[in-house]
DNA sequence: GACATGATTACCT
DNA sequence: GGTAATCATGTCG
């Protein structure tokens, strides 16, 4: 069951987020189908949250899609080297988003060992937003795709992640954004050993 | 138009 | 555990 738009229109950014766990993201790019069930989730909010890059309201090229409503994906490049997967939710002109840290590896397999450039399936085949990326074959090329299309989407496929399953922790690699460092919307699947090492 | 830097990862010691 | 890689974006002039 692909998810519809108004999923990612509610508007509780960390609820969608925690939801997200136990649902299975999907792309179909190059004519190559690929797939991983979602176990690490950050929430960015517009409001009240320094870490996030639509904050204070910045609307730039980048930022632009951000304001669109939810159910779009954000994309863009990291270090000069990695490109990070977020969703867009909320109504339109909220602004909010979910990062995608990390999924476990389901459909497409050999293309995705392809992609990253390995022979084995290993623990860091897709423990890491930008290893994520690389897995699926997001590029900043897809900034702005609707993700209740058939390029990237995200399906239901009736699992529910019951409570004390979820890890909620402080996000990674934000230290910049002073007390808002400390919110806890970083969310894991307790036990599985394909979230990402970051602290 | 120049310049500093980041929702990171890989590889070296 | 430390650090280099590498470039689009945002900020300032």
């Amino acid at each position: 069951m692909k998810l519809p738009a108004t999923f990612y229109q509610q508007p509780d950014v960390v609820q969608i987020s925690r939801s997200l766990l136990g649902k299975y993201v999907f792309t179909n790019i190059e004519g190559i189908l690929t797939s991983g069930r979602i176990v690490e989730t950050e929430a960015y909010a517009h409001i009240n949250d320094q870490a996030c890059h639509s904050h204070l309201g910045r609307f730039t090229k980048r930022t632009r899609v951000m304001y669109e409503a939810g159910g779009v994906a954000y994309v863009y490049l990291i270090y000069g080297r990695y490109a990070l997967f977020n969703i867009i939710t909320n109504e339109a002109g909220k602004a909010d988003a979910v990062l995608i840290r990390a999924i476990e590896p389901i459909d497409g397999i050999p293309e995705m060992l392809a992609r990253r450039g390995l022979t084995k399936v290993a623990a860091n085949l897709t423990a890491g937003p930008g290893l994520v990326t690389q897995a699926l074959g997001i590029t900043t090329a897809y900034y702005g795709t609707s993700l209740t299309g058939d390029t990237i989407w995200i399906e239901d496929q009736g699992e529910a992640i019951p409570d004390e399953l979820v890890v909620a922790s402080p996000r990674v690699g934000i230290d910049y954004a002073g007390t808002d460092a400390a919110l806890p919307w970083r969310f894991r699947l307790k036990n599985s050993k394909w979230t990402s090492p970051a602290k």
